[in-house]
DNA sequence: TTTTCAATGTGAGCGCTGTTCACTTGAGGG
DNA sequence: CCCTCAAGTGAACAGCGCTCACATTGAAAA
């Protein structure tokens, strides 16, 4: 990932600062990503970046691009490994352990004012994550209202949401290390149980 | 609030910057918010405002402090005026409120990398909300864990946080009028009815 | 009333940022 | 073998947060 100082030409540096973008952000906070700070990271004049991104925008988009992918993956693996009588206990869970082990992605992947959401890209991958949760619970979180969801549906997403933001940004859980924070959320996405009672979201469909 | 040309000293220039952060904010968005820019639209040197905040960050926190007691305050209103069986929903339904009306005040409270969370005024402001949300449905979001959250407790809390930072993100209801939203969410919230029954959160203890 | 003084303003300047632009490099196809 | 063009460089720009020496003031002290 590192330019070799020998090397003129990179290779690949629109994935190594997607990488530089990660480091950054996980060890000092998503303010303290620098263009600059991510090139020189890399070992690249800081101009080089806009070979490859229009602007810092582009590349955070880029980053959320790559976050909501990565958290899909995540939920999907869940969803079938999931032996249990509650896939989406299973798969909320995942949401939730997402953002406690990579905050940053969780972070960017939602703050409108960083990226662009109206890249083709971004989209794409929001989409995904919107179909992943209305197998697990949820509905089209991007469509934009043809579909509605439904009160549980959007109760669901809520709730796994709101636990993961509070947990992230550290107003909730300050003291509990992650396996802590996970029981703690799995105990409240638990009591959701009677609400979904009778409705398509209990067991499996 | 203008600084008048003719005098030397504003007089409350602390309070007529956390005035033209808001403004700012509000109108251009949380990162477009600049010190410089806030010293200019009241007509003043940037520099002045380091004689009544040591940094950016403690302006933000004062902001943040400022933005926790006007929530708190709307919470209130809505406990006080709630005649419903339900005034945990109505207390929930402010929160979300607030988040739609004063959108940079929302996504400030909670920025960790923004404010100074050891801050006392701010930790006051906080714990007044924790209060608050204890009367209403959850308890003691900054207490470090001396008091655990039910599951209960912590449930409603995240719904109702969940849904207000998805909204206030533009990652659901986009579409959608304030009126709409606030309609989607009450009976997202009521869904949540089942979940409380016998527990001491149903009507009022 | 006059003097003094701390609080509160100014303006220049520092190093950093994102971004642009003219330029250089070098790998791959004709 | 040369030629092209994507992918690099480095200098420059305005705007940023922030500091510091200095100016201005209202009010307390004399």
């Amino acid at each position: 990932m590192q330019h070799k100082p020998g090397r003129y030409h990179h290779g690949a540096l629109a994935e190594s600062l997607l990488d530089a973008v990660e480091e950054l952000a996980e060890r000092f906070g998503l303010e303290a990503v620098t263009l600059r700070g991510c090139a020189k990271l890399i070992g690249v004049a800081p101009s080089a970046a806009f070979k490859h991104y229009r602007d810092k925008r582009a590349l955070f988009t880029a980053f959320a691009t790559k976050a909501l992918h990565a958290m899909a993956a995540q939920m999907e693996a869940a969803a079938a490994t999931s032996a249990g009588p509650h896939p989406f206990l299973d798969v909320g869970l995942a949401y939730i352990a997402f953002g406690l082990q990579r905050r940053a992605m969780f972070q960017v992947m939602w703050r409108s004012e960083l990226i662009d959401a109206h890249d083709p890209e971004y989209r794409r991958a929001s989409l995904r994550l919107g179909a992943l949760l209305a197998g697990g619970f949820a509905d089209s979180l991007t469509d934009d209202d043809q579909h509605a969801l439904s009160p549980q549906e959007l109760l669901a997403w809520s709730s796994v949401h709101g636990l993961t933001a509070l947990y992230v940004e550290g107003a909730l859980g300050a003291g509990l290390d992650q396996a802590a924070k996970l029981a703690q959320a799995r105990s409240a996405l638990l009591a959701l149980g009677p609400s979904f009672s009778g409705s398509e979201l209990k067991p499996r469909t």
